[in-house]
DNA sequence: CCCATGACGAG
DNA sequence: AGCTCGTCATGGGT
């Protein structure tokens, strides 16, 4: 029996119904009715929810301005134990149960329609589990869960998968429950994130468009010839000659013409050449305007900017092989030029927060190695490690994000030796991981997720199996359990700042793998400055565990802004 | 029409 | 030149 204060509190919301458990008292009815009444429980107790899902069953909530403070996200839970993607009800469901998911039944468009009499139906018409053991396709369909019976056996449904997760992530390991917390409640900030936006002044944005990618085109006729006045500032260095600038292949062809040989035109191989002669100059500033003109311009700014002027894309809370957050819309990867445009409103100002070294030091706190640990009490890590290795700090700093990603060739070399022989124990794990990668072992972070190295950068079947496919896997393997330790601690983070923020009426309006970007009140400022620095030792220090091994400095460069270019970078 | 590729943006 | 993501344009395959 799980103490009273773990209770878990299903809450299901299906079209326009929806039910909740409460200590084992059924709460069910309209949408409106029930998530009122859920509010108020939030508001008197915050329990913490069992959901299928954030997005599906808290979204209501949310838009209503009652984010709530503690849930379980069964989808999240699902890919912190079983990695992937895919996490739906019928998926976790199966899981759980021990069914092949090969027979998960699939939706059929007759689904929603079909009059057809369902032989079963007399048996347990109100079961959303079929006679086969898995759950109906339907089961969370408006077509479905037209009743009230119904909708409290999809709580019940998954109360008891939430229960069952939650002990299946105990066995991994204390962390991992710890993880499926703060990972749930990533869930819900994304769709805080999501009714928020980012705030934008869009005249600004405007002028800062204009200026990469001229004036807004009155006509297709006029697009035209600012696409052309752009391209004839690098076709003029090539006189006589014409050539498509979007077409990389002529590209390489107008550069062999200028007496530049590449093998691809790609930015990093094209930079050296910026002196050869002027063309290469010239295209790489024309595709710096080029990017804001197709990507990033009045098109861009007209869909994505809203009437009230904040910038929204759809935001996941643990995408990818390491389970990153990611944002659509240009959110996480603005061009630089453009981010003066993205301003506090009248009143308020950013309060930004930056993770220093972040990659580094989870490095040291996951594999507990005391030399490289010790390093980490110092506000830059490179410094201690340069003058163990005797060696230039830039060197130092080379040589580590060349052990986590990886790197084989250039300059760090010898100081990878070197570090070896300083740090064996930090290095022996990302040598695990490799090795773990070439073998297709799946691993976990230290947080418990599950990274599958089975399916992942794995060659199609039949494909010959080369050794570049093998070392790709094991570099994927050796950073990500980098990458995706990094991920968890900074959303463990991030949700205990959202837990505090809104009593000093902020909110967080971007988060940026290692960055937070928080919109709060001026009057606010200062403490929530303090708030950033403080809830970060604590949530660092509650992730790493007091008996885990050595202890570990996380370090956050925070400023008070009113534009986000402003802070120091 | 979808999909792979190349390119670039960010961390 | 190693990792992750999202987006756009091109061009080849349907």
């Amino acid at each position: 029996m799980v103490a009273p204060g773990n209770e878990l509190v299903p809450l299901v919301v299906v079209g326009e119904r929806a039910a909740y458990l409460h200590s084992g008292m059924p709460r069910v009815g309209s949408a409106r009715d029930v998530l009122a009444d859920a509010a108020r429980l939030e508001a008197d107790e915050h329990p913490r929810w069992a959901v299928a899902s954030a997005a599906t069953s808290l979204r209501a909530l949310v838009d209503a301005g009652v984010g709530p403070a503690r849930s379980w996200d069964l989808a999240e839970g699902h890919r912190i134990l079983h990695g992937g993607w895919a996490a739906g009800p019928g998926l976790v469901h199966a899981v759980l149960r021990g069914l092949a998911p090969e027979g998960i039944p699939q939706a059929r468009e007759a689904d929603l329609f079909d009059l057809a009499v369902d032989p079963l139906a007399d048996e347990h018409p109100d079961d959303p589990i079929g006679p086969d053991g898995y759950l109906r396709a339907d089961a969370f369909t408006p077509a479905w869960a037209d009743r009230d019976a119904r909708l409290l056996a999809l709580a019940a449904f998954v109360g008891d998968l939430a229960g069952i997760q939650r002990e299946r992530l105990g066995a991994v390991g204390a962390r991992a429950v710890a993880t499926a917390y703060s990972e749930s409640a990533a869930a819900v900030l994304c769709l805080e994130l999501e009714r928020d936006g980012l705030p934008i002044d869009r005249p600004r944005a405007e002028a800062l468009v204009a200026a990469a990618a001229g004036a807004r085109p009155t006509s297709e006729a006029d697009a035209a010839r600012i696409r052309g006045e752009r391209d004839a500032l690098v076709l003029r260095h090539a006189p006589g000659r014409r050539a498509d600038l979007r077409n990389p292949a002529q590209v390489k062809d107008l550069l062999a013409a200028a007496g530049v040989e590449v093998a691809t035109t790609r930015k990093w191989v094209l930079e050296p050449y910026r002196a050869t002669h002027p063309i290469v100059a010239a295209l790489l500033e024309w595709r710096k305007d080029e990017r804001i003109a197709t990507t990033y311009g009045y098109r861009w700014l007209d869909e994505q900017v809203g009437p009230d002027d904040r910038l929204r894309g759809a935001w996941t809370a643990s995408d990818g092989a390491a389970g990153r957050m990611t944002a659509s819309a240009g959110l996480h990867n603005l061009p630089v030029p453009l981010r003066p445009a993205v301003a506090a409103e009248p009143g308020f100002v950013f309060v930004r927060a930056d993770l220093g070294q972040i990659e580094p030091r989870v490095l040291a706190a996951v594999s507990g190695d005391a030399a490289f640990a010790e390093a980490t009490l110092a506000d830059d890590l490179y410094a201690p490690v340069a003058a163990k290795l005797r060696v230039e700090r830039s060197v130092a700093k080379i040589a580590v994000l060349a052990a986590m990603y990886g790197q084989r060739s250039g300059a760090a070399g010898e100081a990878l030796r070197d570090l070896q022989r300083a740090y064996p124990v930090a290095m022996g794990l990302l040598d695990e991981a490799y090795a773990a990668g070439l073998a297709r072992r799946p691993l976990r972070t230290f947080g418990g997720r599950l990274i599958r190295l089975d399916s992942a950068l794995a060659p199609e079947a039949g494909q010959v199996v080369g050794e570049g496919w093998d070392a790709a896997r094991g570099r994927f393997a050796r950073n990500a359990i980098i990458q995706g330790a990094a991920a968890e601690l900074f959303k463990a983070w991030a949700a205990t700042v959202r837990h505090h923020l809104p009593s000093l009426g902020g909110q967080i309006v971007l988060c940026l793998h290692d960055e937070l970007l928080l919109h709060v009140p001026v009057e606010a400022s200062e403490a929530v400055a303090a708030l950033v620095h403080q809830t970060l030792t604590d949530s660092s220090r509650r992730w790493v565990g007091a008996s885990a091994g050595p202890p570990v400095r996380f370090v956050a460069d925070v400023s008070i802004i009113n534009r986000w270019d402003e802070a120091k970078g």
